[in-house]
DNA sequence: CGATTCGTTGACATGCTTCAAACTTCGTGG
DNA sequence: CCACGAAGTTTGAAGCATGTCAACGAATCG
C-alpha cells in the first residue's frame, strides 16, 4: 500500500515483466501518458471475484501482478471445466471470440493484483508480432493440457502439474521446491479431468513414495526427478495404444 | 474490389474462404502483385506428405482449399498426439512459438491442395486483428478438444467428433449426413485418448443402435437427434466429479 | 460454537485398455 | 495378374485404473 504513494510511475516499479523482456506496458503501450492510464487501471481483487465472464464484451487482457487466477468455461450441463492457472507474470485473456467476446471465465483464487491492458489502449506495434508472440504462449499451455489429458495416466497427470508450477514459480524467481497450492483439489481434478478422490489420494501415494510433503495446500517437492520421470510417463506401462512415430526422411 | 476484372488468376476462382466472409488472399495480402505470389505459392500434396513439421522455422499459415490434414505433435516418448483435423476451408499453421518456430506438425491426409500466406506478405492490417481473429478459431477447437478429453466418455468424444465434422462439411457445402472419414481409426484414437479398439467398437455399437452406418471409412449420419444427444452427455450417469457451477450474482 | 466447505480414506463398480487373433484391404514385387 | 506381406479394422476375453458412493475428520467462517 505505501507503493501507491509513488503510483504516478508504478510502471516502472514493477519487475514481473522482466522474464519476458521488460514491462509488458512499456513493450505495448504508446506513450507515457497511456503507461500512466495503465497504473490507474490497475485492479486488486479478493478471493472469489470475477475478472471477466464467459460472452462478456472483451476489451482488455490483464497480466498477474501477485496472486493467482483460475481460467474455466462451463459446459452444456451446467459443469465447469478448468482451464489452466496463472500466476505472477502470467498474461490472461487473450482468448476471445472473432467478435471480441471472452470465450472462458477469470475468476481470482486469492486476493489478487492485476494489470490491465485495454485493447484501445495498444499501439500500432503490439497489434502485430508482439501481441501474436503471447498467444502463442496460450496456445503452448493449450497443447500441454491435451497431451495430459489424452495421454497421461492420474499419477502422470499430477506430477505434471506440480512440476509445470514449479518451473513457473521457479523462473519467477520463487523456489521449485516449495509453494503453496492457490487452488483446491476440486479445481485441480477440474483441470486435469480427474475425480476428485484421485487427486487426494495420489498426492497422498507420492507422499508415501517420499516425493514429495503435502500437507493441505502447503507442498514440498523432495525428489524432482522421481516426479519428473512420473511427469514424463505416458499412460500405460508397456506400449501405448497411441501410435509410435516413425520419422520418415523429408 | 476491382479484382473480379481480372479472371485470369487463381485467386477469384476460389471459394473456399466465403463462409469467413471472403478469400483471405484478399483480405490480408497487401497488392495485387502480392496475391499473384499467392498464387503462385499454391501447393498440391499427395496423401502423408509433412506441410511442415513440429521445430521448423514458420514463414507462412495455410489454407485447406481440397483435401484434409493433421495436425499433431510427439511426446517425449515418441508417440503422436494428434491435435486436430483441418478441413477445406480451415486455416491452420498459426500456433508457432514466440521465436516463430513451429508447436505442431502437419500432415496431409489425402491428397490435399493448400493455399500458402507467408507472413513477409502480410499487409499491415493483417498483422492486427484480422489475424487474431483466426487464432480465435483455433483457440476454440482447443477448448473443445480439452472438453471433450476432460469430460466425456468414450461414446460422447466419438459423438461430438462426428457431429462436429458434420457440422463443418455442412457449413462448407458438403453433406452433413453422409461423408468420407479422411483418417484411420488409429489417427482418431490419438486425437481423442482412446484406444483404437474402443474407437472401432464405439462405431460399431452405434451402428447396431442405428444412429449410423459405417463402412470402412464411409460414415452415414442416419439419427442425428440421438448423435447430438449423445454428444452432450458428460462422463457419467449421475452427478459428475467436476463442480455443478453456482451462479453468483455480479 | 454450530454450520459449511474442504480434504482424506475405504469399498465397490465399471469403462476402458490391454492382449490376442482373425479378417480385410492395399501395395508391391514376382 | 496373382502372390504375398504389411497395414488397417474388427471382435473377444480379461485385468486394472479410475469413478462412484459413503463416511469421517479438519479447517474455515459467520
Amino acid at each position: 500500500m505505501l507503493m501507491q504513494a509513488k503510483n504516478n510511475h508504478m510502471v516502472q516499479e514493477c519487475h514481473i515483466c522482466e522474464p519476458r523482456g521488460g514491462c509488458l506496458g512499456l513493450q505495448l503501450l504508446d506513450s507515457e501518458e497511456i503507461r500512466q492510464q495503465l497504473c490507474n487501471t490497475k485492479r486488486i481483487s479478493r478471493k472469489g471475484e470475477h475478472v471477466f465472464r464467459e460472452g462478456e464484451e472483451a476489451d482488455a487482457f490483464f497480466v498477474v501482478r501477485s496472486g493467482s487466477i483460475k481460467s474455466y468455461l462451463v459446459t452444456e450441463d451446467g459443469e465447469e471445466q478448468v482451464l489452466g492457472f496463472y500466476l505472477p507474470g502470467d498474461v490472461f485473456g487473450l482468448d476471445t471470440s472473432e467478435e471480441q467476446f471472452r470465450m472462458s471465465s477469470a475468476i481470482t483464487l486469492e486476493t489478487t493484483s492485476l494489470c490491465r491492458f485495454p485493447h484501445a489502449y495498444l499501439g500500432d506495434k503490439a497489434q502485430g508480432s508482439n501481441l501474436l508472440k503471447i498467444t502463442a504462449e496460450q496456445m503452448q499451455r493449450d497443447h500441454n493440457l491435451v497431451l495430459m489429458l489424452a495421454r497421461k495416466d492420474a499419477d502422470g497427470r499430477i506430477a505434471s502439474f506440480l512440476d509445470d508450477l514449479a518451473c513457473r514459480y521457479w523462473s519467477r524467481g520463487y523456489s521449485a521446491s516449495a509453494f503453496l497450492l492457490t487452488m483446491s483439489r476440486q479445481d485441480i481434478g477440474c483441470y486435469l479431468g480427474l475425480a476428485v478422490e484421485t487427486v487426494s489420494r495420489t498426492l497422498t501415494r507420492f507422499q508415501d513414495s517420499g516425493i514429495l510433503q503435502v500437507n493441505r495446500r502447503e507442498v514440498e517437492i523432495l525428489d524432482h526427478d522421481k516426479l519428473r520421470k512420473i511427469a514424463g510417463t505416458r499412460a500405460s506401462g508397456s506400449q501405448s495404444h497411441t501410435r509410435t512415430v516413425e520419422l520418415k526422411p523429408v
